[in-house]
RNA sequence: GGGUCUAUAGCUCAGUUGGUUAGAGCGCACCCCUGAUAAGGGUGAGGCCGGUGGUUCGAGUCCACCUAGACCCA
């Protein structure tokens, strides 16, 4: 048997089957940093329009987890497509520096600042701390592909940086947003100073368990509202309280404003409770003889005044919905000083924020009754001076979970210390921001709703902390007054120069004397440092006002949806107390990581997906194409099996890829493209599909739904190219000749799809696009996909073609229809390849029509859209019994084919042996071998 | 406990303004090919559309409640 392999156009490339990503991706970046990638994408995109998506900093401190990792792979998408649809999109990565969390580290290797170490070297110490943190961050951040300005990124610790945040408080200031006030905070008395959240630990302690009398001021009051409260003896609401000596800075009783609350008539009095709790109230407090007179919701009974139980004061009954039922009386007594709850609750009623205790835990001297009493020690004082005023219902102890200091083990009090707050009210700040809001774009549009509660409902900001790893709150105030300095902005100006040169330091270094001059001895400098959310929040001016490859206001902020409340939030507030106007055009949010149940990731539930560790297995392109695979705007599920399949579906889009490349290996587009016009009917339908599918993924890209166009790419891969396209042009491209219109027509499509296509990939599959394109034949107009824009060179059919996209949707419609038939015929064991059989249509006649019936115009190269040794139309009139129906009036008979095989092209025909040279062959074969070649008109 | 959101085949996702037997790709099973070969082609089996009520001639789509999960609060 004669050997004509060797006269076939067989595919052929140095692309490789499998990606091998994990391994090679490294060496990519690693020469794409030595090209200088980014910088020279700059360069290229000067003067075209910008798009400017804001990162919004992670926190220098810790590994990068897959949120981190969706995040940033997300904005690379943005970014890349944004680019490769014409817009300069520069990225600027960039971190958070400062705060609590990098502070305790350091504590943890240097002790506290202040006490075991300066306070100068502390802070320089937390500055090296994080800059080594941005260095890991940095690391695993660009392995995932994420390309951006990696060795110029903003921190907000750099100088200038540090600066401008001072700057935005002066601004802030300036138009009238901040004030100071007080603000209950978790207070060691043996630290004599506030602790953070991270410092606080719970443990079990024994406290006072009170119930006191509230007693009703003017009852007649009271029965206006609820006429069948009267009854015999004082009328009071009961309240329950675990903390005795917080009594003196009562201020407010709250109620639920939907809670039921009963009027219980007792032998000697009337008590106020929550119907849902009065039966175990009366239990605790030893009283089975009782009644209810009344009962009615809590909201009818907001503003109602009551005796302050030892005190010569009235206090208003107020309503919250933080008063539950899970314990006490339904009555909460409420001192903003002393409670977080009572605190927020308070300023909805403009209570005074009453903090009689000082910092070493003892009541301040002008107390009544309780003056330098160690709180801790003053309870059962307070319960005598309740008993003395007939106010104490009862006393029990409970042992309950309380707060204790990580350090002195003793329990924490709440108490009220002076702050500095941005108001929401005093110069309009809510409405502006809420006014605001209303202008930018949410997506998903829930957003909206979901920072308009927010910001609705959200208390001041507290924006000062008394640490010292942060920007410092770099305010004057007069010593006796309380305000700020008349030239506060001026020397705002001037402390930030000084910061710009020499960091926060310059703060703490400075004397007032250096500033104020003998003005210096009226002036108190605050100690305090900003809220690390204020550092962030203000970046619209640290950097994108300041950096010139930016600008104020950015299209996109892109975060997860925590940040409604986060990041979104002070940076709006922070844009509109600063300058009036919102910082972002268009806000997006993801949803959370979970795992494949839809639970949220444990180290104890063992259920941790490390981006590190799918990078190092299957490749920052697999867990990009999870990311772009997976409708972000919920909950985004990963899991092994989740990873596996997007592995599969990568290996199926980089086969297609790589069978196109290996169609092409001879094709020079500068000498070998074919003219649109004279292109093939099949590969001019298979460009057109290619430029619906370019249509869709183009609009998908530019509403930001990815996970649309990763199952696009996957579909137009599998169905059009690989069961259509790609397997019927095997035969032209393997056994025409190699310079023939037929076979150039075909890799022409591949040509113009693979073009297309490398760019649909790139913002998601930087590396493998990258690749392909590397391994793409003829002179490249850019050296990186990301120098070029959308591939323009598809076109759509049209009027003129000789088959319409109807009539190829028919045709394909029939030959699934007749490969069901020929897997039958298969299954039974008379043929292996379809090459074995013969196909006999039968159909009416008067439909086919040479100029009206697809099939008849495609007369013989019918065979090779079926791949089918032979294809016969018939008239219905002669259908036979073993023909199968497949249509309404559409029969098929699949047969055997008798002819012998011809062994180069492996079509049956009848010719296979007439002639003598080769006996071997068929015609089409010699012509093509030997010939002056085929041609094919259709397919 | 409150606010916001989510729930369609084993997996990832489509399902227009409510309108026939709920779709795709992957995976799975089986068959074929061996000139894309740790590839490729074909056929097929998989869904009480989270649950229960309701509105409607008609509900995966609208409403209420419930369950599970997520985020933010408390």
């Amino acid at each position: 048997m004669t050997d004509y392999k060797h006269t076939l156009n067989l595919p052929n490339t140095p692309f490789p089957m499998r990606g091998d990503l994990a391994k090679r991706e490294p060496g990519m970046l690693a020469s794409w940093e030595n090209q200088q990638l980014y910088q020279q994408l700059r360069a290229k995109a000067q003067g075209r329009p910008k798009f400017i998506l804001h990162d919004g900093p992670p926190y220098a401190n810790g590994n990068i987890h897959i949120g981190h990792a969706v995040n940033k792979v997300l904005k690379d998408i943005i970014v890349k497509s944004k680019t490769l649809s014409g817009f300069d999109a520069p990225y600027v990565p960039g971190w958070d520096c400062h705060g609590l969390p990098i502070e305790l580290k350091v504590e943890e290797k240097l002790g506290k600042a202040g006490d075991k170490v300066d306070a100068f070297v502390f802070r320089k110490a937390c500055r090296e701390y994080a800059a080594e943190q941005v260095d890991l961050q940095r690391k695993d951040f660009k392995r995932l592909g994420v390309l951006g300005d990696w060795e110029n990124p903003y921190l907000t610790m750099d100088f200038q940086t540090e600066a401008d945040i001072v700057r935005a408080l002066g601004r802030i200031a300036a138009n009238g947003h901040l004030h100071k006030g007080a603000k209950p905070v978790h207070w060691c008395t043996d630290c004599g100073s506030a602790l953070a959240e991270a410092e606080v630990e719970y443990a079990d302690k024994t406290s006072f368990s009170i119930d006191v009398r509230f007693t009703v001021v003017d009852e007649s009051e009271w029965l206006k509202r609820v006429p069948e409260a009267a009854g015999q003896g004082e009328l009071a609401v009961v309240i329950w309280t675990t903390t005795p000596w917080t009594l003196p800075a009562n201020q407010a009783v709250a109620l639920n404003p939907e809670l039921e609350y009963v009027v219980v008539q007792t032998a000697s009095e009337r008590l106020v409770l929550a119907e849902a709790l009065h039966e175990s109230v009366m239990k605790r407090v030893d009283i089975s003889d009782y009644s209810i007179l009344a009962r009615c919701t809590g909201d009818k009974l907001e503003g109602l005044l009551l005796q302050h139980p030892f005190y010569a004061r009235h206090v208003p009954v107020i309503l919250g919905d933080h008063v539950t039922t899970e314990a006490g009386t339904g009555a909460v007594h409420t001192a903003p000083g002393h409670g977080q709850e009572d605190f927020v609750v308070g300023q909805k009623y403009g209570l005074a924020v009453d903090n009689p205790v000082g910092s070493d835990g003892c009541f301040l001297p002008n107390t009544e009754l309780f003056a330098g009493e160690s709180v801790h020690k003053a309870n059962p004082h307070v319960l005598e001076v309740l008993t003395e005023h007939g106010k104490l219902l009862k006393a029990d102890k409970l042992r309950h979970s309380y707060p204790h200091c990580w350090r002195h083990k003793t329990p924490l009090i709440f108490r009220a210390t002076p702050q500095w707050f941005i108001s929401l009210e005093q110069n309009g700040l809510r409405t502006k921001a809420l006014e605001a809001i209303q202008g930018v774009q949410w997506v998903p549009d829930w957003g909206k709703a979901r920072i308009e509660s927010m910001v609705t409902n959200r208390p001041d900001w507290c924006i000062s902390r008394q640490r010292n790893w942060g920007v410092p709150i770099a305010l004057f105030i007069h010593k006796e007054t309380g305000a700020l300095h008349p030239q506060t902005e001026a020397l705002i100006e001037a402390v930030a120069q000084r910061i710009e040169r020499e960091g926060v330091d310059a703060w703490f270094r400075l004397t007032p004397v250096d500033l104020l001059g003998k003005d210096a001895a009226n002036y108190d400098k605050v100690g305090d440092t900003l809220d690390v959310w204020f550092d962030s929040g203000v970046t619209h001016a640290s950097v994108l006002e300041r950096r010139a490859d930016l600008r104020f206001p950015a299209d996109v902020y892109l975060e997860g949806s925590d940040q409604h409340r986060g990041w979104f939030q002070s940076s709006l507030l922070s844009a509109i107390g600063t300058r009036g106007v919102a910082p972002y055009r268009t806000v997006l949010t993801h949803g959370f990581t979970v795992d494949g149940k839809g639970e949220k990731m444990s180290k104890s539930k063992g259920n941790i997906v490390a981006p590190q560790k799918v990078t190092d297995s299957l490749g920052a392109d697999i867990l990009r194409l999870w990311v772009a695979s997976t409708d972000y705007s919920r909950e985004m599920s990963v899991s092994d099996e989740i990873l596996k399949r997007t592995a599969d579906a990568y290996r199926r889009i980089r086969n297609t890829a790589r069978f196109l490349l290996a169609n092409l290996n001879d094709f020079d587009p500068a000498t070998d493209l074919v003219p649109a016009s004279e292109m093939l009917p099949l590969d001019r339908w298979a460009v057109d599909q290619a430029a619906q599918v370019q249509d869709n993924v183009l609009a998908a890209y530019g509403h930001f739904h990815f996970h649309l166009i990763a199952q696009e790419v996957l579909n137009f891969c599998t169905v059009e190219l690989g069961s259509l396209f790609l397997d019927i042009t095997k035969d032209r491209q393997y056994t025409m000749q190699a310079g023939s219109q037929g076979r150039r027509s075909a890799q022409t499509a591949a040509w113009h799809i693979l073009n297309a296509m490398v760019r649909w990939l790139y913002p998601v599959l930087s590396f493998t696009a990258e690749e392909i394109w590397q391994a793409m034949p003829g002179k490249k107009p850019e050296e990186y996909v990301l120098f070029t824009q959308w591939y323009e060179g598809l076109f759509r059919l049209d009027a003129t073609d000789k088959l319409s996209a109807g009539e190829w949707s028919y045709v394909f419609t029939l030959r699934e229809l007749v490969s069901k038939q020929l897997e039958a015929v298969r299954v039974a064991g008379q043929i292996g390849a379809a090459l074995d059989a013969e196909v006999s249509l039968y159909y009416r006649k008067d439909s086919r029509e040479p100029g009206t019936d697809p099939l008849v115009r495609l007369g013989d190269e019918l065979r090779f859209v079926l791949i089918t040794s032979g294809v016969q139309l018939l008239d219905l009139t002669a259908v036979p019994d073993n023909a199968v129906e497949v249509m309404e009036d559409v029969f098929v008979r699949v047969t055997r084919s008798e002819h012998g095989k011809c062994t180069r092209c492996w079509h049956h025909r009848e010719d296979v042996g007439r002639y003598v040279e080769h006996p071997e062959l068929c015609g089409r074969c010699i012509d093509n071998v030997e010939g002056v070649g085929e041609v094919r008109k259709y397919a």
